[in-house]
DNA sequence: AAAGATTGACCCGTCAATCTTG
DNA sequence: CAAGATTGACGGGTCAATCTTT
């Protein structure tokens, strides 16, 4: 029996499951505290991660997890909310940044903790550190590039 | 610094681009060449392994990765492709099984090793199998129920 | 023509409300 | 009224097409 096979099919399964439970209660919780959505806050996190607070959208699109198009939409809702604000590239009149605004980057650094927290509760709580850092180093290896050919 | 605090929202934050790596490739590469999109082969699946290939629609919420409510709307479009039938409960007329036809059961026997093998392509190529476990075990521990109190 | 970005149409999935049977 | 299941309305997400600027 090609145990390996059933061992890979079990851990994607396990992805699956995990994501599923763990994305809604994390994504409630950090509503219900903080006002931010998840994916306002994976595109504030970027964003404050950058020199400056501001990144083009596509660098946006490369660095979270949405999509492109996705990130358009969320920049516009996160401008509404004054979170950010849409600025021209000064030398390309193609590209457009977003930059966080004073109140965005409190808003951000308000919610930071009570996101790492809600991961404390809702998904690391039970594991030791060292499954922790087998999750971690597992699926990094998934993204990892594949040593040239 | 808290390292493990860390950790964890690393680990996390691997979880969550891999399966938004993962899953789209896995899904057309799976629609590509058995016709089946992933929630049809979820629910094929966890049927396939059930005594007589049936079960309630609450078994298969349970089961499946997908919330009941979808899984009615699958379970239609599976019957509507003549994978599976639904039939009464004969004690519970409020209950209603879905219950493969043997189409279905070819199907998904076709597909089976076609999924495998997608997930070794698009999961776990570049993952040692102590890797592997890794991911498993830790994730596994994730949905483990809480010691009682 | 190509790159950056946005928009429209559409799918997948859930929640809340509803229907039916016990 | 409670349990099983289905349906309607909606949000989140992506793809393909489009618009603008280079």
């Amino acid at each position: 029996m090609p145990s390996r096979r059933k061992l890979a099919a079990d851990a994607w399964g396990a992805v699956l499951r995990v994501h599923a439970a763990v994305l809604p209660s994390l994504d409630r919780e950090l509503r219900m505290k903080t006002g931010l959505p998840l994916g306002w806050y994976d595109v504030l996190l970027e964003l404050s991660a950058a020199p400056d607070g501001q990144l083009t959208m596509s660098e946006l699109g490369q660095r979270a997890v949405l999509s492109r198009s996705r990130i358009s939409r969320v920049v516009d809702e996160l401008a509404d909310a004054g979170l950010v604000s849409r600025t021209r590239h000064p030398t390309d009149g193609r590209s457009a940044f977003a930059s966080l605004t004073a109140e965005g980057r409190a808003r951000f650094e308000a919610a930071a903790p009570v996101y790492v927290e809600a991961i404390q509760t809702h998904f690391a709580a039970e594991l030791t550190t060292d499954q922790l850092r087998g999750v971690r180093d597992g699926l990094d290896a998934v993204l990892a590039p594949r040593p040239a050919p």
